[in-house]
DNA sequence: GTCCAGGCGTTTATCGATAATCTATAATAC
DNA sequence: GTATTATAGATTATCGATAAACGCCTGGAC
């Protein structure tokens, strides 16, 4: 059950539906979810340690806020990551063409449309992909974790800003993308 | 209560005195806690959450097991982190030169006198000074979680090879250490 | 009007007990 | 003798209830 739990607050946050700041009680989540607090203390607590929500002692947990500064920290931390991946990937026996092809082609189709969650949504699949083909689970889990500050921007944003201005946040990635138009050849 | 039983465990698997595959049982470390379940059972998730530890549903949780391949990807992924961190540490107004020249001086003693723990732990101090000093607390929350490999791998090791084997594992160490010279000059 | 003390409702933290599940051993069938 | 199925013990997962801590709000002193 807690790992049910977990998942939903989890789509909750990414989807918005859950703002920065919004608290999550206890005894409240319990009886919406048909069980009692132990399970949805544990749910709480792992979401705290994948960085999604804060929890002060005797003083409850709420969904964490993202600073500016953070986000960009968290955005260079990836780009890097996501070099260093594709420099081991480009010598992995069997890149994942397939599954890499379908996303820029996911991207390009979200781009025209304007679809900004759609881009995004791409885009993150591609990079992970390429991300997995590295070879080293440490590298992936490290980038998994990257995605909590910035998915927090997305569904902040998402509706305000169009894809133009998230593409030119991403201007980090310039050199895995460069792999992506060479994929796409 | 919760954080202090994390604390405890956390020390003794970094002791050695929990080994890799070793379990922990909820109800024995709650009876010699004097305590209930319910606060063991978030320690041990917290402890799950930072990768000290693993648990399979009904079946317990066992002191995580590290693969030296997992090993090295965790060093190089620190190495990587390292060299981002120096370069912003480097443009910062005041470095920690106190604590660096401190943490050096104890690693040339831990050499000389052969002491693999005295070693490691000053070599830790020195990197995370330096990580701190980037300015980013993503990177060095990264660096933090990096350390459970390697921190485990030491346990495991100790007492088995010498500081020499140490240190060429840390190869890719080269680059920090380099400033570190600079620094005690 | 402002400040502090104390009470009150809300929420978290913990407890003791029970239910569900797993592992290992024993029993049975073939 | 081997394989399959019960049974027993141990352990995890969950529950309902209680204790402790917090923040707010009220009321009185000045």
């Amino acid at each position: 059950m807690g790992r049910e739990i977990r998942d939903v607050l989890l789509r909750r946050i990414l989807e918005g539906k859950y703002q920065p700041g919004d608290r999550l009680v206890e005894l409240q989540l319990a009886a919406e979810f048909h069980t009692s607090q132990g399970p949805v203390r544990e749910a709480l607590r792992e979401l705290e340690a994948l960085g999604y929500v804060e929890t002060a002692p005797h003083r409850g947990t709420r969904v964490r806020a993202v600073s500016p500064t953070e986000m960009r920290d968290a955005y260079r931390l990836r780009a890097l990551l996501e070099r260093e991946a594709a420099m081991a990937a480009a010598q992995a026996p069997d890149p994942d063409w397939e599954k890499m092809r379908g996303a820029v082609a996911g991207i390009e189709r979200a781009a025209a449309a304007g679809n900004v969650r759609g881009y995004v949504r791409y885009d993150e699949m591609f990079h992970r992909t390429l991300v997995a083909r590295s070879g080293s689970p440490v590298l992936l889990r490290h980038w998994d974790l990257l995605l909590v500050p910035t998915r927090i921007l997305v569904v902040l944003r998402s509706g305000v800003v169009d894809v133009a201005t998230i593409a030119k946040e991403q201007l980090a990635y310039d050199h895995t993308n460069r792999i992506a138009t060479r994929l796409d050849r």
